[in-house]
RNA sequence: CGGGGCGUGGCUCAGUUUGGUAGAGCACCUGGCUUGGGACCAGGGGGUCGCAGGUUCAAAUCCUGCCGCUCCGACCA
């Protein structure tokens, strides 16, 4: 290695020996673009089902990112930790997840038979760290977080580092003491997390969401928009109302004023579906009910939308607050109405919680099954002709309904989950007696918050949202090196000392550069430069030499720049504050 | 867990139907030639055909069982 005059030394890499093993075909087993990207570029490679080894370029990737986080914690107050990845059993059982979590925690048992897992999350071990060494409110707020692997063992692990068995989690926990320090803690995590996403150079979106098993009330997800996205959220134009699908609200649809006519059952062989029926009888589908009926652990539950609805899962599981919800099988239909799916109703059924859609409630002289293979009723009535359990919101919104908000059309849009910030009030504390005493030496549980970021995730999603048919495009901010240098003929000495020369001011101004100093055609060089995805690609030919105009070429718009050698670090700064 | 597909050099795949000495392209090594968008020529290395049984004179190929990968569904950062 040349001693450079006097600056440190900051980076030294040549594509000669840079392990980014690139491949020109697509290997089988990648479905979705970053996976097949990162595969292709040489930045990752499969060790097991969902789990991989991250290579020099991927974890230079990673690397920013967590810098990024990292730096927008830090200014919040959070303060960094580590913590096992193996945790006790023990800590989960006091909370009673250590069941709840099921088949998707990995679980492990040491020599002398006591129980340990994989951390899935560290909700358990940071409260238990807090609950002894916290006392005083004194010692509140405080903000603890962590960046590691965490691990799931997914039923079906896919998309690469999409949703992986093993990945990389920034988790933030807050604990306050009381609900308005919560919301102080929850904001400022809203507002890192939105610098944090713009700072990677991704176009997201905060949207509110439902909080899932983690538990509490109170969520946002952040989504990076893709159409690879396997969130499906909406957002309304004209107000700033956004939310995932799962906890759009909708409010009820009124439906005029009608005579309630005579309940009547009417034969109607089989008539399925709601199209089926709807034609059957020449009425529209939104003059049908639809029911399903649902397995729970709790029994049979009868659930109504409108005929042209669909029926939020979610939504049904909160009101029913059950832990599994899956549509009953046929003989269980059966034997509860008589009937096969297709033909069941809620007139005339006894002892079996219905949920109704607050809109259904609102439909006159409807059409439902009659609990009757092969017969429908008209005419029905709700409240006169049934009453439900429980009424309540259990719609699925779609492209076009109602903002809760304001009404205007909502559209609707695919996301992938970066990030999600969760109010979890006492949930956690409670159960693991994590308290302190306030002014009045009262003892109260914390209050606490927990804000995660998938970091492996959001490398992936930044290619998703970031690539072309070329390979992938990364933003400055977050890419493995800000530039590579190429000389076209490593054979031509001119070109191979400006290259040298200019790698060595590269390096000297702090941006990190690879030299490509393979014995490659130029072709080659710049197939894998666009695929690796490197910003800017600075390429030595001929006019380089003869003509001192050095070709700056920007991945991402394809927009191709010359500059004289003396100007060139400060015109390539330039452009990378602008990528 | 249910339903499809697939396991043959590092990668992409052919060969399996109809058993008979394991192939191609890319990648890799050597030499030559070439040098601005994945060149060319010659030579070369590398595979117990996912694993274990079975049938057969003979199995990548037929049979049985397992394992792994992958796609679709239910779960999730």
């Amino acid at each position: 290695m040349q001693k450079s005059t006097g600056s440190l030394r900051r980076n030294n890499m040549r594509a000669s020996l840079l392990y980014a093993p690139t491949l020109r075909e697509t290997p089988a087993e990648a479905e979705v673009i970053s996976h097949q990207l990162m595969l292709r570029a040489g930045f990752i490679r499969k060790s097991a089902g969902g789990m991989y080894t991250y290579l020099p370029l991927a974890w230079r990737v990673l690397k920013k990112i967590e810098t990024i986080v990292r730096e927008e914690m830090n200014a919040k107050g959070g303060q960094e930790v580590a913590m096992p990845i193996i945790q006790p059993a023990e800590i989960w059982q006091e909370t009673g997840r250590w069941d709840v979590y099921g088949d998707e925690m990995f679980r492990l048992k040491d020599r002398h038979n006591r129980d340990f897992c994989l951390g899935p999350t560290h909700e358990e071990m940071i409260t238990t760290v807090v609950r002894s060494d916290v006392r005083s409110y004194r010692q509140l707020p405080l903000m603890l977080y962590q960046i590691q692997n965490k691990y799931r063992d997914e039923i079906r692990p896919r998309f690469g580092l999409m949703r992986g068995r093993e990945f990389i989690m920034k988790d933030l926990y807050s604990f306050d003491r009381d609900e308005k320090g919560l919301d102080e803690n929850y904001a400022k995590m809203y507002d890192a997390y939105s610098r944090i996403f713009t700072r990677c150079g991704l176009a997201f979106r905060p949207v509110e969401a439902d909080s899932g098993a983690i538990g509490g009330s109170g969520s946002h997800e952040f989504m990076v928009i893709a159409d690879s996205g396997e969130a499906a959220i909406v957002y309304c134009p004209e107000c700033n109302y956004a939310a995932n699908v799962e906890k759009a609200e909708l409010l009820p649809i009124s439906a005029g004023i009608e005579v309630p006519d005579t309940l009547v059952e009417k034969s109607t062989p089989g008539t399925k579906t709601i199209e089926e029926i709807s034609g059957f009888l020449g009425v529209s589908a939104d003059k049908t009910i639809k029911t399903l009926a649902y397995q729970t652990e709790k029994g049979l539950v009868l659930a109504l939308v409108r005929g042209d609805h669909e029926i939020n899962e979610i939504k049904l599981q909160n009101q029913l607050n059950c832990l599994h919800l899956g549509l009953a099988d046929e003989t269980a239909v059966v034997r509860l109405t008589g009937a096969i799916p297709g033909f069941i109703g809620p007139v005339g059924v006894k002892d079996t919680v219905i949920v109704a859609d607050a809109t259904v409630m609102n439909m006159h002289n409807a059409v439902s099954g009659a609990n009757k293979t092969d017969y429908h009723y008209i005419n029905v009535n709700p409240g006169r002709d049934f009453n439900p359990t429980i009424v309540a919101d259990i719609r699925l919104i779609k492209e076009n309904d109602p903002c809760p908000r304001c009404g205007a059309a909502v559209a609707t849009a695919r996301g992938i989950e970066v990030g999600q910030v969760f109010k979890l009030y006492t949930k956690y504390t409670s159960a693991l007696k994590a308290t302190y005493l306030d002014e009045n030496g009262k003892e109260r549980p914390m209050v606490m918050g927990c804000y995660g970021i998938g970091v492996s995730r959001t490398m992936a999603a930044a290619i998703e949202q970031n690539h072309d048919e070329n390979g992938i495009v990364w933003s400055a901010a977050i890419a493995p090196y800000q530039a590579v240098v190429i000389p076209v003929n490593v054979k031509d000495d001119a070109q191979m000392v400006l290259a040298e020369r200019l790698y060595q001011l590269l390096n000297e101004a702090g941006i990190e550069a690879v030299l490509d100093d393979r014995a490659e055609r130029a072709g080659v060089k710049f197939k894998d430069a666009d695929l690796i995805g490197y910003p800017l690609k600075i390429t030595l030919g001929p006019k380089a030499i003869n003509e001192n105009k050095i070709e700056v070429k920007v991945r991402r718009s394809g927009e191709v720049f010359f500059f004289e050698t003396d100007n060139l670090i400060d015109e390539v700064q330039q452009l990378l504050s602008t990528l």
